[in-house]
RNA sequence: GGGGAAUUAGCUCAGUUGGCUAGAGCGUUUGGCUGGCAGCCAAGAGGUCAUCGGUUCGAGCCCGAUAUUCUCCA
């Protein structure tokens, strides 16, 4: 059975038994700050489970991208060495919300695995929460049960908390689990150990492949467990390792789903898989990579140097040093593999077709930068190299600073030094790199408490922010949560005119109010569906309604650059093509922020254009028509168009300023009118990544501000020319005539610089052999120089010493030929320092020449007095 | 969010305890030589040493801030 099938027969099993089938949620997450990716399948439905949000549907199965980079699960350094682990895989999945429980999720799992995909009874194994005295809890029985229905009890397995045991996090729902594992050893393996005794020991060939969550618990952050009001069930099977079953292949890097992958390499390397264990290695872990950062990138999110953007990165770059190492890839390759996972995923994955090109383009940039890093560190390697001589260990902490500030893989500096016969000092590396995570984990720990309920009520808020800037909302619950020292409080409200910061629209400000109590709403920021409210302080006593007053001046301000935004989006469209693809956005009072798909700079001519048209659209004054409730399916027919890495829910709100114009799904804030923006004016247009570029834009009276101080600026230049017909031509000419004047000049003071170099060598007289000359002169440190170097020049055997003053400093000059610094030992720079106690100054310079300053003018003519001394 | 680093000619980079008239290679311009392929020789142009402030007689170099970029950790 192909990949292709496997995964699809999955979904119509559970369809069949009433289940709805979803789409796989965006791999990178938005609005949670605990976590960064989707590392389960069952990340989308968490407001679910916390019950911040009722189910849409109680039955769900999907195939869901997955990215695992750390963690108990996995951990990136480990990819590639064995067979079977995997940092972006596809987890699938059937849910229950508080439908059915244990009984029909271990029948199901059952009848799919045995009796559908047809995988030997015999050998597989289940296992079982076997209870835990600490949390007090008994084994799960029940599960139990349900299993010996269809399986032999020897064959089932207790196991410990750390296995059998799930939690979302610290605190959260939790609750036991069953996990079914497959013993695919051959028959002679299989007799002389049995498959029980290697269950949950790490054997590439008896492991887990479905994993079956009871979700019945909540645990609160004093550690104690409540049990739920609803009983939900969370499975997740790992479809790379059920393909490797069904295939009967005994690494998951055998299966169709990798394979393509491998061959493109062997053919780009012209190497074989399966000879050299390094070669293997190199060759799994750029297969397994390039699915992770393709997806990363298809969900808009670019490397970068932080955050999520940061882990691609570093996968990317794991990919590429695998490459240089041990496949001798010199140039850029990884890329070269997007089109074999196109052919294989994109049908299931609409988001790789479709962005195919950004993909590579963005993928072969980052591997160009990364081995150009590369080569800057072998750069600074070989040259401490030199340094070191004969010792034969390179110091750890170079090792590390290498690794910090340059990005150098210490592996690589490992193997470098083993080339020269070296070793690296490993004990310091880690000591650097252990000071630098205990300062970031210091840095960055938060402290969030429970959170604290004040009355009974859904936290799924309403938003009234569409309409009305005022309204009576009951506050429900609210938690503190410490950061750095610094305390905030998060507060859930029923309702809220507050718009809760996403789709790159900014967080409201404003105050809540009732009799005697004033807070000051600083935020508004959305978690996963949850709309927090952020304040500073909370009052001792909480009233049961408040008065919630959104900062009006800020939001209208606001909903202008949102409004320009979309504008802006379609003027894109238009002007340059329909290629153009928002890939981010930021809006709030001041400005806007728009990034985009375009493989070129924009031209000075492009951007007036889009100017041009916004700001028609605007004194169009185009009515705002607002969709609130509309199906996916009608709003893509009205002609929205829907962000590839975004999540939406079955209804939408479509936005329209003209149909024809600009239709998009939106969640944000806007104007009644395109009127009321006044102005746009692109102020910068710049590229932050391969094929992505950046827009920044202003509006309304800023805009307005910005055009007149241009205005402003012209004008006075204007004015400074004496108001020529051409400015532009009036500083050209300037310009030329200035160059003129300067070259000018410097031919006088070259001419001048003659003249005193003849009154100078007036001046010479001959002592013990040296052309000796001490002289006070008007001009400055600069002139005096050149004059040394002049004389120098013309005149031989020279001993010159120049005290010269401008505007009240004085200084000292000594110029001596080179053969007479020989053939003396003098030194200009020790003489100098000598002679600068006159003029209260010190000084310095190399045996030939030397400069001084001081303070004291009057001291000049003792100090050329005392330079005679030196006369020997 | 926290550390480390970088910023010098169009490009790639040197620049040693502060004492340079700031250099090299490539590129570029001009001239000469040369039957070729990134040819050779010579001369020249090209710098606000990222920005602002400080220390100092003197700052490309030391200190502080800002900006941008790289990099590691979370």
């Amino acid at each position: 059975m192909n990949s292709i099938r496997i995964r699809q027969t999955f979904l119509n099993f559970f369809e069949s038994r009433q289940h709805f089938i979803d789409k796989s949620a965006p791999m990178v997450v938005k609005n949670d700050p605990t976590l960064m990716f989707t590392n389960a399948g069952m990340n989308q439905f968490k407001d679910i489970f916390l019950d911040n949000l009722p189910a849409k549907n109680l039955r769900v199965a999907n195939s869901q991208k997955c990215l695992r980079v750390s963690g108990k699960h996995n951990d990136l350094d480990e990819v590639g060495h064995d067979t079977y682990h995997h940092t972006m895989f596809e987890m699938l999945g059937n849910w229950s919300f508080g439908d059915y429980f244990k009984k029909e999720a271990i029948q199901w799992a059952w009848e799919l695995l045995t009796e559908v995909y047809g995988i030997d009874k015999e050998s597989l194994y289940v296992t079982v929460f076997g209870g835990d005295k600490l949390d007090n809890l008994e084994p799960d029985e029940e599960a139990r049960e349900f299993w010996k229905q269809y399986v032999p009890e020897e064959r089932i397995l207790y196991g410990s908390k750390k296995d059998n045991f799930w939690e979302m996090g610290e605190t959260g729902p939790c609750g036991p689990c069953s996990e079914i594992h497959v013993d695919i050893r051959d028959a002679e393996e299989k007799l002389k150990t049995p498959g029980r005794d290697l269950v949950n020991m790490d054997h590439p060939l008896v492991i887990e492949i479905w994993n079956l969550v009871f979700i019945q618990f909540n645990r609160l952050s004093d550690q104690s467990l409540h049990p739920l009001k609803a009983k939900h069930v969370d499975t997740g099977m790992g479809f790379e390792r059920l393909c490797m079953v069904l295939q009967g292949k005994q690494s998951n890097y055998d299966t169709d789903v990798f394979q393509p992958y491998i061959k493109r390499l062997c053919e780009l390397t012209g190497k074989t898989y399966g000879k050299d264990t390094d070669t293997d290695i190199a060759m799994r872990v750029i297969s397994d990579h390039v699915r992770a950062v393709a997806f990363a990138i298809a969900d808009g999110e670019l490397p970068s140097n932080n955050k999520a953007g940061y882990v691609i990165r570093r996968i990317l770059r794991r990919a590429v040093r695998y490459g240089y190492t041990f496949l001798n890839f010199r140039e850029p390759f990884v890329f070269e593999l997007v089109p074999v996972m196109v052919s294989g995923m994109g049908d299931y994955f609409p988001e790789l077709p479709a962005q195919k090109d950004l993909i590579m383009r963005v993928i072969n940039e980052e591997e160009a930068t990364f081995l150009k890093t590369l080569s800057t560190g072998i750069q600074k390697f070989e040259s401490y190299i030199t340094t070191l001589g004969d010792k034969k260990t390179v110091d750890g902490k170079f090792a590390f600073e290498l690794f910090d500030t340059y990005g150098f893989p210490v592996d690589l500096t490992q193997l470098m030094a083993r080339e020269k016969g070296k070793d690296v000092d490993m004990k310091g590396f880690e000591e650097g790199m252990k000071v630098q995570k205990e300062r970031s984990r210091a840095a960055a720990t938060v402290d969030t408490q429970d959170w604290i309920e004040l009355s009974k009520g859904s936290s799924d808020t309403v938003f009234l922010g569409y309409e009305t800037l005022v309204a009576e909302v009951k506050p429900l619950k609210y938690r503190k949560v410490t950061s750095k020292g610094k305390t905030m409080y998060q507060l859930v409200l029923d309702k809220t005119p507050f718009y809760a910061e996403s789709g790159g629209q900014i967080g409201d400000r404003g105050i809540l109010e009732a009799e005697g109590i004033k807070l000051h709403i600083l935020d508004t920021q959305k978690e996963n569906n949850l709309s927090i409210h952020v304040l500073d302080k909370v009052p001792e006593k909480w009233p049961a309604v408040l008065t919630a007053k959104v900062d009006e001046q800020k939001r209208r301000l606001t909903e202008n650059n949102h409004s320009a935004t979309h504008l802006l989006h379609s003027a894109l469209r238009k002007v340059l093509g329909d290629h153009v693809q928002q890939k981010g956005s930021l809006v709030d009072e001041k400005r806007l922020r728009f990034d985009f798909s375009h493989f070129a700079k924009l031209t000075r001519e492009e951007i007036r254009k889009i100017e041009e048209l916004v700001n028609q659209r605007i004194r169009d004054n185009i009515q705002q028509k607002e969709h609130r409730e509309m199906s996916m399916e009608e709003a893509v027919e009205m002609g929205a168009i829907a962000l590839f890495g975004e999540k939406y829910g079955d209804k939408v709100r479509v936005i329209s300023f003209d149909q024809e114009y600009s239709t998009e799904l939106c969640g944000g804030t806007h104007v009644h009118a395109t009127g009321q923006i006044g102005l746009f004016r692109i102020v910068s247009e710049g590229a932050i990544a391969a094929g992505i570029r950046r827009i920044e834009a202003i509006t309304g009276k800023l805009a307005e501000e910005y055009i007149n101080e241009k205005a402003d600026t012209l004008d006075h230049a204007r004015e400074l020319l004496k108001n020529p017909k051409d400015v532009i031509k009036g500083i050209e000419q300037l310009l030329q005539e200035n160059d003129k004047l300067r070259k000018q000049i410097q031919q006088l003071q070259k001419a001048q610089a003659g003249n005193m170099i003849e009154d100078l060598k007036q001046g010479i007289r001959n002592v013990n052999g040296m052309n000796f000359l001490a002289m006070k002169l008007e001009a400055d440190t600069q002139t005096a120089k050149d004059l040394a170097f002049e004389m120098k020049k013309q005149v031989s055997d020279l001993f010159l010493v120049l005290g010269h003053h401008a505007e009240g400093k004085p200084g000292i000059t000594i110029m001596i030929s080179e053969n007479l610094v020989q053939k003396k030992q003098l030194h200009a720079g020790n003489i100098i320092r000598e002679l600068a106690r006159e003029i209260q100054g010190g000084g310095g310079g190399q045996p030939h020449f030397a400069t001084a300053g001081g303070k004291n003018p009057d001291g000049l003519d003792k100090a050329l007095a005392r330079a005679e001394g030196y006369l020997k």
